[in-house]
This record gives structure tokens, C-alpha cells and sequence, in this order.
RNA sequence: GGGGAUAUACCAGAGCGGCCAAAUGGGGCAGACUGUAAAUCUGCUGGUGAAUGCCUACGGUGGUUCGAAUCCAUCUGUCCCCA
């Protein structure tokens, strides 16, 4: 199955300059994908674009990652209702690192011809003087064209600043000098970055158009839909907030429970965006869950795969063995007898020694005996335990003065739990 | 440069001297029902406390008043109109 169609099907195509299916079939083609280094990991928003260049690559094509270091110091318009505040280098330098960690994880980077590659335009852009960028490339395009840019022109009634107002420019350029030194043919990214994408490829009609046969196109440019959610609200985000890749901030194990709570009316589409299943085993797949949707096949399914893809195997293993430990009646007792490996997945926290000699009882534990973990103030753990949320090994407190004298699992556990979703393990000295 | 409007909790937005920790909607959290789903219904949603209460909060500062989110002065931010 060639590339365009891999993705028809999967709903992964939003838009793209016509003729980059002949392009495509005609040979192995380069393409890159940019990302915005404002954080030290990925989140799962910005997996759609890594599974691009995935597809990419499996479909015999080059696929080159592109940190925005210099582009990360300007920020990018797009989406943005104002003005953002520059992060320092010092932070960006440390997020180009993880991000590109990260990405290698997803890409094949040992394959032939056809290896990935990451870049970062600030090797090229740190050399660039202000005059020579204005020459180089703020000279093919117009003002009017780039006011056009959705990104720009719902800035207009607020403001944008100069600075954000070229960002297009240095994203355009990085296409125009990829396509010079890496010979890529295509960029690709999420339905935002169209208007950026095509500046990109403007610059390079303008530069390259006249010596070449000038109908032919030769840089292109691919979309993909955001993901959303069926109820609204924005995919990628949960009650803690963003959901990375890095296991330090999103464990592994609230990877996992992140995917298997996806809701029935949005499993199809993220299932074919984020996983590799072909079609024929999605389809089964649904099958098997509209027969016995309790069963939560597919969510299962998704969460099984990423979590393997992002976290590995064996850890995807016991997390899965850790949720359903969590989640099963006899908690307590499968803890009692887990295997160490097992116990450094599930979500423990450690009590100190100061923080529990001030707490008088399971209110006080529940919150600042935790380091505001569970609740960030005695009133809502307070109420919480009113409104019956909190379980103690399984078993129902109502009382918020209940004392501390719950059974310790092997001599140190005790297990919270908080609604019907969220289990902590509270471990004492 | 001149004139006008506006600033309220996570967001939107009412309140315009005491009944205001502040209506209403959204969002969030929880309970019930379920499948660790959705929808629906119910409760909660500044802190502390068992509670009357106390503390902190309606852009900043200062004032008037027994009493201010509400009135006055001033500063700051934002928006609109004229030049």
C-alpha cells in the first residue's frame, strides 16, 4: 500500500499539493516534519506528526525530524490568541536534547537508505546574519502574501509582533534549506501548519521555479487532521495535564490508564492514527468490541501498543499487570505477593516521616501528608471522604477523622483509592 | 495627541454601599447507573475548622464611610472612536 493511501484510510489526510502522489510513486522521497522544542519531552499531541513520519518510513520514503531550535526562539503564530514569552536558550538547548532522544525511539535510524535523520535549523540559522536572512529569503516573499496566513491575520485585531510575524519566514526558509542539502521533496504536519508549510514551499517555487520546468512542482506539502475528541474537548490532555512520552513526567503506568479510559465514540479514529494495526485487524478488532464493548477491546489494544512503542515491552507488561492489579478486589492480596519489578510500576508514593507525624488523621494524610498528591487542600480531602470517593485497601472510609491505623501490605502499603479511576499506594517506613 | 469604555473566582459573565466567598452558564472533581466508556441525574467547586466563625479575595495604591466588589482619587493593563 503506497503512502497516501496508507494514510486515505486511516483518516490521517487533510490536505496536500496535488502531484505528490506522482512524486512519491516516481522515487524514494524525503520529507521532514518540525518540532517546537518548548518542553523537554513530547506529548502525546505530538504523536500524529511522529506516526507520519512512521508511515513515511515504512512506506520505503526518508523521514528527517527537524528540533526548532532557532524557530523555538521566536514561537510560532499558529493557534496562538497572543503574544508568547521567549524561552531562555539555556531551556530550549535541554529540550532539543530530550526531543530528540525521544523521536529516536519511533524512527528507524539504521536502515539503509532510507534512515531517518533529525536536524535542528539552528545549525543553520545561528550563522545567518539579520541582513543576509532579509536578502536571502525576506525577498521572496510579500508582505501581502504573508498577512494572508490564517495564523497571521487573527493575530491582526490583537497584535502580533514583528518577530512573530516572521516566524512563517524561518520556517519557510528551513524548507527551502532542506530541500537545497537534504533533497527533500516534502513537509508534512498537523492542519495548523498548512499556512507555514506552504510558505515553505512558495519560497522555494520563487528561488527554484525559474531554471526548473515550471510546471512542474517539485516541493510539496501534507497535512493531517488534529485528533479530537468526540465530546470537544482537546485530545492529549488529562486531569493532570499534558500526557508526555518521557516516563518522568507521565509515568508509564498513567500512560497506559490514559489510553484504556479513551471513550468508545473516539477508539475507532485513534486507533488508526496511533497504532499500526492494518486494516483488516482494526476491523476485526471492532467486531470482537461491538459484540462485548464492557470487554474495552480496542482501548485495550491501543493502549497496549503505544505504551509498548513509547515505554518498551516488557515495562508495557507489567503496567498492564499493574492496572489490573489496581483495579481487581483482591488488591491487596495481589500486592502482598507482587514481584519487585511489578511493584516499581504501580503509582507509589512515599510518606515522610515529618509530613505523617503531622497528620491527626486520614483528611490530613490524604492531602498534606502526601505532598497535596491525592488533593491539594484538607477541604476538598475532606469532602471528598463525605461524598464516599476514598477507599482505604479496597474498603470505603466515610469518616474524615478516621484514624491511622489502616493494615500495612507487607508491613508498609496502604492502598488510596480516589474515585473509581485513581489508585495510589501510599508506602510508609 | 484628544475622547470614551472596561478590569470580578479555572473560563465566560451578573452584581453597582450592608442580605456577597460573590448569581448564572461552561469546565473540573465526586456519587448513583455502568464497562476504569458515553449519556443522564445528584452533590461539591477560595483557605482553615466539627461548627457559629476566622483569614484571604472582585487589576495596583490611597481615600470616603460604622460598613466598599460596589463611591472618590490616582496608577496600570485592555478595547473602541476621533486625529
Amino acid at each position: 500500500m503506497n503512502f497516501i493511501e496508507e494514510l486515505r484510510w486511516r483518516g490521517m489526510l487533510q490536505d496536500m499539493i496535488p502531484g505528490l502522489e506522482d512524486q512519491l510513486a516516481k522515487e524514494m522521497t524525503v520529507a521532514y516534519i518540525g518540532f517546537d522544542p518548548t518542553a523537554p519531552s513530547l506529548h502525546i499531541g505530538n504523536l500524529a506528526a511522529i506516526m507520519l513520519l512512521k508511515h513515511f518510513q515504512l512506506c520505503g520514503h526518508k523521514p528527517i525530524a527537524l528540533v526548532g531550535g532557532a524557530t523555538g526562539m521566536i514561537g510560532d503564530p499558529s493557534g496562538k490568541a497572543a503574544e508568547r514569552e521567549f524561552l531562555s536558550e539555556d531551556t530550549l538547548r535541554a529540550n532539543q536534547i530530550g526531543i530528540q532522544k525521544q523521536l529516536e525511539k519511533f524512527l528507524e535510524f539504521h536502515s539503509g537508505a532510507n534512515s531517518a535523520e533529525v536536524v535542528n535549523n539552528y545549525d543553520w540559522f545561528k550563522e545567518f546574519s539579520f541582513l543576509g536572512f532579509l536578502r536571502e529569503a525576506g525577498k521572496f516573499l510579500t508582505v501581502n502574501y504573508m498577512m494572508s496566513k490564517d495564523s497571521v491575520k487573527k493575530r491582526l485585531e490583537t497584535g502580533i509582533s514583528f518577530t512573530e510575524f516572521s516566524y512563517q519566514l524561518l520556517q519557510g526558509y528551513d524548507f527551502y534549506h532542506l530541500y537545497k542539502n537534504k533533497n527533500v521533496r516534502l513537509q508534512m504536519g498537523g492542519s495548523d501548519q498548512w499556512g507555514n508549510i506552504t510558505t515553505g514551499t512558495e519560497i522555494i517555487r520563487r528561488k527554484e521555479g525559474h531554471d526548473e520546468d515550471s510546471t512542474e512542482r517539485s516541493a510539496f506539502a501534507l497535512t493531517t487532521p488534529l485528533v479530537t475528541k468526540a465530546d470537544g474537548t482537546k485530545f492529549g490532555k488529562s486531569e493532570s495535564g499534558n500526557v508526555w512520552l518521557d516516563a518522568d513526567n507521565t509515568s508509564p503506568y498513567a500512560f497506559y490508564q490514559f489510553w484504556l479510559n479513551a471513550a468508545d465514540a473516539d477508539v475507532p479514529r485513534l486507533i488508526r492514527v496511533f497504532t499500526l494495526y492494518t486494516k483488516e485487524q482494526i476491523e476485526a478488532l471492532e467486531k470482537e468490541h461491538a459484540e462485548a464493548p464492557h470487554l474495552r477491546i480496542l482501548q485495550k489494544a491501543i493502549a497496549e501498543e503505544v505504551t509498548t512503542r513509547v515505554h518498551g515491552a516488557d515495562v508495557c507488561a507489567l503496567v498492564i499487570e499493574a492496572s489490573t492489579l489496581l483495579f481487581s478486589k483482591d488488591a491487596v492480596e495481589l500486592i502482598a505477593g507482587a514481584s519487585d519489578a511489578l511493584l516499581a510500576q504501580l503509582p507509589i508514593h512515599e510518606v515522610s516521616g515529618e509530613l505523617l507525624s503531622e497528620c491527626k488523621n486520614l483528611t490530613d494524610l490524604i492531602s498534606v501528608g502526601t505532598d497535596n498528591l491525592i488533593f491539594p487542600s484538607k477541604g476538598e480531602a475532606r469532602k471528598a471522604i463525605q461524598n464516599n470517593a476514598i477507599s482505604i485497601n479496597k474498603v470505603k472510609v466515610t469518616d474524615p477523622n478516621a484514624a491511622l491505623n489502616f493494615d500495612r501490605i507487607r508491613g508498609k502499603y496502604v492502598l488510596v483509592g480516589n474515585g473509581k479511576q485513581k489508585n495510589y499506594i501510599l508506602s510508609f517506613k
